[in-house]
DNA sequence: GGTACCGTGCAAATCGTTTTGCAATCCCCG
DNA sequence: CGGGGATTGCAAAACGATTTGCACGGTACC
C-alpha cells in the first residue's frame, strides 16, 4: 500500500483532515479526547507528512543549503558538522555543495537552491563578486556568509580576524629571527589569501622590512598546487627562511617541495599555516598553524541562520566574528635554532 | 516582486501554463515560434519551476540521501565528492547526514529523508540491523548500500574486498617476522569491523597460529577511542609486535598510544591501517594501510543510484565490489628490522 | 430564557506545477 | 470540396498538505 495521506489519518481517527493537522501541528486547541485518537492512528499507520506538499504550503522547507568550495579540503567537513549540529534539533536538514570555488557553479548551485525554496543559505563563496552575488540571491531567503569575501548588507557573516592572526603568526616568524619571508596564497580575490597577505604584510611593514614581490606565491589552496608552485619557485633560486601559507592544504605541500629540495624545516626554512586541520599535527615536522575554529563557525552559522529564519532575530545584518586561535608547533618553533643564515 | 510561477512566463509569452510546461519540458511538441517566445519570457523574468511543486506532481525531488556516520571522518568527504560529481550532471544534489553511528538517529534521518521524498537513498549503516532497515525503507525508493552490513535484497551494494584486502595487510606483517599481533577494531556488528577483523584471523590461521582473543581490542573508529584503548592495553601489559586497525583513524590513535609508552614504529610494533586518508602519508611514521577507493565507490554509489531512479537499470539487487590496494609505507615495511624480539 | 461567547469541527481555497482529455486549426489528399 | 491525420493550444484535475471562514453545540451570564 501507498504511503498514507492526511485523509487516511482522518479516515482511521474518524475526523476531517483539517482536524487532523491542527492536531498534528497544535496550531488550534483540540479536544484531549480527538488528539489521542489522531496519535493512535498515525502511531498505527506509521504516518508522516509529505514535506514538499507541507512545504509547497507552508514556503517552509526544514532545508538549508551550504554552499563551499570543496568538502574534501578537511576545513569544511567539520564547518558541515557543525552546521549539522546546529540545525537538526530544530529539524532542519543540510544540504552540501562543493563548487570547487568555480563562479558558475557557484551561481548554479545559488540558483537550484533558491528553486528548492531552501530556508536559509550558508555560503563560502571563492569567487562570486557582491554585485553578481546580490542578484543571484532572495531578498527573502535568509543568507550567513562564512568567510571573508566582502558582500555588505547581503546578509549576516561569521568571519575570523584572520588578518591579526596571520599577522601575529608573521611576527613569531620575525622574533624567531627569519627575514625572507614568503606567502602562499591564491590569486587576488579568490577566497580568503588577500586578508591573510594582508596579515602578512602588516607584520613584514611593521617590523620596518619592504615587501618583496618576488615573495608572494600564487596558488590554489591545495597542496598538490602549492608543493609545484613551491617548486617551482625554489628551482628558480628564490632565497627564503620562512613561509607563511593561506591554509594548512598548501602549508603542507610547501612542506613537501621543501623536503624534496633538501630544505630542513625548521632549521632552513620555518613553516606555519592556517586552519588547524587534523592532519596539522600529524605531518612531520607538525605545523605550526592558526586554529580556524571550523566547528564553531560551523555551529555558529547554523544558529544565526536558524533565527533568521524563525524571525527570532531581524533588523540589520551582523557580522560575527570568531578569532582564530594561534598555536605553535614544530614547524615554526619559538627558539631560534642555531643560525646558519644570520639574516637578510 | 515575487518569484514568477508559471503563469506569468505564460502570460508574457501571450500562451497557456499548460504550453509552457510542454514547451520547457519537451514532452510534448511546440512550434519554434512559440518555444522562442516561451524562452524569450523564461529569459526575461527570470523563471525558474518551483521544485516543491514540481516534485508534488511528478514524485521527483532531485535529490539523493546521504546517511554516514560522520562527515568529519576523512573517508566519508571523498565518498560525499564522489557522489555529487556522479549526479550533479543530471541535476541531482545530495543532502548529507551524520549519524555518528547512532541506531535511533540512523532511524530518524532515513525517515526524514523518506518524509522528504528523496529520490534515493545512499546509506552506510553502522548500527541497524538488516530486519530493522527493512521496516524503515520505502518498497520504491532505491537505495544503495554501502559497506559491508549485510542487507540482502534491500538495495544494491557497494562494498570492498575488506576480508581479502586486511589478510593481505597481515600476512605482510607475518612474512616480515611479526607474531604477537594485535587487532584494534570496534564491537561486534557495528561497521566494517568485524569483517576486516575475519581477514585478519584468515591470516593468522592460515599461518598455523591459535587466535589470542586478548589481542582483538575494541574501539569506536576514532583516533582518541583507539589511542585510550591501546594505552590501556599496554599499560595492562600487553606484548606486541604489530596491530592491524580497522581503520586509519584508530591506526593513528595507536600510533600516539605506542609513542608515549616508548616503543619504537615500526621497530618495536608495526601498525597497519585501512582506508588510506589523506593523513596516512604525512603521519610519520607514514602508515602502511589499504587503499579503501572513498572516491570511486563514491561515484559507484552515484551512478548506481542513478540508473536505478531513471529505471535505467532494474531486476535483482546488484553487488559491486571495489577492491582495495594494499600500500605499504614506513610504519610496516617489507623488510625486518634488526629484531630485538625474535618471535612470540 | 435569551444572548453572547467559546471551544471544536468541517468544507473549500490555496500553494505551483504537470498531465490528461478535448477542441481547434491546418494541411494534404482523394 | 470534404474528410482524416497531425499539430498545437487550453481547461481542469491531480499531487498532499495548511489555513481561513463558517457552523454547530454547549456553557455562562444577565
Amino acid at each position: 500500500m501507498p504511503r498514507p495521506r492526511i485523509a487516511d489519518v482522518a479516515k482511521a481517527a474518524g475526523v476531517s483532515p483539517t482536524t487532523v493537522s491542527h492536531a498534528l501541528s497544535g496550531r488550534r486547541p483540540v479536544s484531549e479526547d480527538v488528539k489521542a485518537k489522531v496519535d493512535a492512528a498515525v502511531q498505527r499507520l506509521g504516518y508522516r507528512a509529505n514535506m514538499l506538499a507541507q512545504g509547497l504550503r507552508t514556503q517552509r522547507t526544514q532545508t538549508v543549503a551550504l554552499v563551499i568550495p570543496d568538502i574534501t579540503n578537511p576545513f569544511y567537513p567539520v564547518v558541515a558538522r557543525g552546521v549539522q549540529d546546529a540545525i537538526s534539533e530544530a529539524g532542519y536538514q543540510v544540504v552540501v555543495c562543493s563548487t570547487d570555488g568555480d563562479a558558475a557553479r557557484e551561481a548554479a548551485f545559488l540558483r537550484d537552491m533558491l528553486a528548492r525554496s531552501v530556508d536559509g543559505l550558508i555560503i563560502d563563496l571563492f569567487r562570486t563578486p557582491p554585485d553578481t552575488l546580490a542578484e543571484l540571491l532572495d531578498p527573502d531567503t535568509p543568507v550567513v556568509l562564512l568567510g571573508p569575501m566582502p558582500a555588505p548588507q547581503l546578509g549576516d557573516r561569521v568571519v575570523g580576524d584572520d588578518r591579526v592572526s596571520v599577522a601575529e603568526a608573521t611576527r613569531h616568524l620575525l622574533r624567531s629571527g627569519r627575514r625572507r619571508i614568503a606567502f602562499v596564497g591564491a590569486g587576488p580575490g579568490v577566497g580568503p589569501s588577500d586578508l591573510r597577505r594582508l596579515g602578512y604584510e602588516d607584520a613584514l611593514l611593521g617590523a620596518g622590512l619592504t615587501l618583496d614581490p618576488r615573495l608572494v606565491l600564487e596558488s590554489d589552496y591545495t597542496r598538490l598546487g602549492a608543493r609545484a608552485e613551491m617548486a617551482a619557485a625554489l628551482a628558480g633560486g628564490l632565497d627564503i627562511d620562512a613561509v607563511v601559507c593561506a591554509n594548512d592544504l598548501s602549508a603542507i605541500g610547501v612542506l613537501d617541495a621543501l623536503h624534496r629540495a633538501g630544505r630542513e624545516v625548521p632549521g632552513d626554512v620555518a613553516v606555519v599555516g592556517f586552519d588547524d586541520i587534523d592532519a596539522a599535527e600529524l605531518v612531520r615536522p607538525a605545523l605550526t598553524t592558526v586554529d580556524n575554529r571550523a566547528y564553531e563557525k560551523g555551529t555558529v552559522c547554523g544558529r544565526l541562520l536558524l533565527q533568521r529564519i524563525t524571525g527570532e532575530l531581524d533588523g540589520p545584518a551582523r557580522e560575527i566574528v570568531v578569532p582564530g586561535a594561534f598555536k605553535v608547533r614544530d614547524s615554526a618553533p619559538a627558539i631560534t635554532l642555531p643560525a646558519q643564515r644570520s639574516s637578510s
